[in-house]
DNA sequence: CCTGGGGGTTGACACGTTTTAACGGTCCAG
DNA sequence: CTGGACCGTTAAAACGTGTCAACCCCCAGG
């Protein structure tokens, strides 16, 4: 569909020889402590304890490994030790800019910690998932982190079981053994409406993806008990003021129908809370094109504060929610826990989401 | 900076003591064959070569395995085999979508073939991209997709050399013996100018990046290829008609302030084309603040056909680029050459971009 | 001069798997 | 009845590193 034609300038040139300085990867230990002379052990040593191992014959054997070009086998090291410096990263989503975002806090906080990051995605699909962990737990990764697709803490216990610890992304654990890194959806939910509600928004349509998903339920729960609150009973409100439109995916197309539909209906709401920014960006459309002014006629908010937002016609309020740091909190208690098990308490840690006021409500 | 407040609903449990059935991981080929009844080599063989092995053996060592929950140990294999099943990807940013479209392609691929991705980030600085590899190399990935920052080819050789395969993304080889995969940005700037010519367009300006950039560079090679072109000729128009707004990074905020002194310098042109879509957005942004109708008083044209853009306040026509297929045929070709090393031919691919029309030029 | 001690180094073994040559058993043909 | 071929299985030797007990040497103290 998609794939812009090929052209192949393949003149393309055979393989030259392997060069003649025999087998890749056949510098090992041993060659190193033979050119430094010095014993096998000494070279490990000096790789993994420097602080035992005298000044001078440090240098020799350091000289030694630049001159051969010596890389460390990390299988070895795994194999030996045990247990490797990788983990595993599992998204339910690659496309999505969210967990793009978590997956580079991850990677820089990995980095920096001389830890590899293997990415893999579940595709929203639990043989998938299935399959991918099982790779992950062949690879003898220390730990995962992970967006499970569904109920999967059976799986996590069974991985916990075999030495490899778990953290829990962007979802509340079920077992209290578990650490778990999430953002508050109720409170973000709570915070658009009572953002609406103070602009003097009187009635409130939801535009929203399947409530089966639960960031879609808990952004739901949360709008619905800011229309409960004193704040809202001030102003004669109730939850009569608050409306779904529940469409099955969550794409700007989506959105553009949800807000063609809400114009055709009747009365126009006052304000729209978007469950997504890329719902909110299609329903924009769909009233600007309608001709309804935003915000003058209705109030949009979204929900993410993804990148774009800002720059589109009418730029969106949003509710932020700290992305990389996610990723990067989470990393950090994976490897707390993998470093000292023995001391490591497990946390369930709930980020607050944040109001960004833009045009689209002012 | 951006990190929501912390709640940490940290009641915390202590870690129960870890369940009686001994250390994890300790299943291990040898333990299934005492359990099946069998020697450890012919396990090796059912996991391997399960043709060779009898049936009803089969089927008992394969109860063995899963009454036991045996994971095959990675590294062990991997150091004996004295290659892995995993490779690398070494993107510039994570947080560029375009990356992020290539990466799910990536990992489509790898996921089918059994192959697991180690991600990593260059983030644009030679010394991280230096410090990945080697940790690359460490793990004795089986090859690296990689986007080099600068030019990577000594190093890319020194790897070849320890048996590592590589194929570079999104770049041109600079050598034969070297597999590559990339986009034609030429033709997506000649293709660009020359729809904006083809609408009637008798002045452009080139909203850009640094031309240090090569993708900016080329896309403006392709830009003025177009405007020395016959059919540009026939109108009476040459380079003069081409003007350059050059930004020092590539955000919607750069575009707005591009946008913002075209509008100040006097003239606006017929036509703006943008080196990239988030850039057209900001352009986009100013023109309709300052009254500018798009496409009537001015066309515009953005690159990268990234999802959002259709859903602008006037969808963007934009170059699209087969980022999904990039990642994917770039993993064909870096498995083939593993695969098969002896008969692998270098390639070196060159897709070619597409327009998308919609309304801004329409 | 002898002894004890400690820092520095050594060498052998273990890690879990794959591979290969050798082995035993079975069946068929001579 | 016997020799050989074939099939399935086995035992043992690698892969490259980390660990640890033992060892060597040199020096200080007796």
């Amino acid at each position: 569909m998609s794939n812009g034609s090929r052209a192949a300038s393949s003149a393309a040139a055979r393989r030259p020889a392997r060069p003649a300085r025999g087998r890749p990867g056949t510098v090992g230990i041993k060659q190193v402590a033979q050119q430094a002379g010095v014993s096998p052990g000494t070279v490990s040593n000096v790789l993994n304890r420097p602080e035992r191992v005298a000044a001078t014959t440090r240098a020799r054997v350091e000289q030694a490994i630049r001159d051969l070009g010596f890389v460390r086998n990390g299988s070895a090291s795994t194999l030996r030790a045990g247990q490797g410096s990788t983990i595993g990263l599992m998204v339910l989503d690659l496309g999505n800019p969210f967990f793009t975002e978590v997956a580079r806090g991850v990677e820089d906080e990995c980095s920096e910690r001389g830890y590899a990051v293997i990415l893999s995605s579940s595709a929203a699909s639990p043989e998938r998932e299935e399959r991918n962990m099982l790779m992950l737990a062949e690879q003898r990764v220390r730990g995962v982190l992970i967006t499970p697709v569904d109920d999967t803490t059976a799986r996590l216990d069974r991985l916990r079981d075999r030495g490899v610890e778990a953290v829990m992304l962007d979802h509340i654990a079920t077992r209290p053994h578990q650490c778990a890194v999430a953002v508050d959806d109720v409170a973000g939910g709570d915070m658009a409406v009572t953002h609406l509600l103070d602009r003097g928004a009187r009635s409130i349509a939801y535009v929203t993806g399947p409530l089966s998903i639960r960031q879609c339920a808990d952004r739901r729960t949360g709008a619905r008990r800011a229309l409960r609150a004193p704040r809202a009973a001030a102003k004669d409100l109730d939850e009569a003021a608050f409306r779904d439109v529940i469409m099955p995916t969550m794409t700007p197309r989506d959105g553009q129908r949800a807000a063609e539909r809400l114009i055709a209906d009747g009365p126009l709401p006052d304000a729209i809370f978007c469950a997504n920014d890329l719902l909110a960006m299609g329903v924009l459309r769909a009233l600007l094109q309608g001709g309804v002014n935003v915000p003058g006629d209705v109030a949009l908010i979204g929900y993410d504060d993804i990148e774009f937002v800002s720059a589109a016609a009418v730029p969106l309020t949003s509710i932020r929610q700290p992305m990389y740091q996610l990723g990067r909190i989470a990393t950090e208690m994976l490897l707390d826990e993998c470093d000292n098990p023995a001391e490591h308490t497990h946390q369930q840690v709930m980020f607050q989401p944040e109001l960004v006021v833009r045009d689209s409500t002012r």
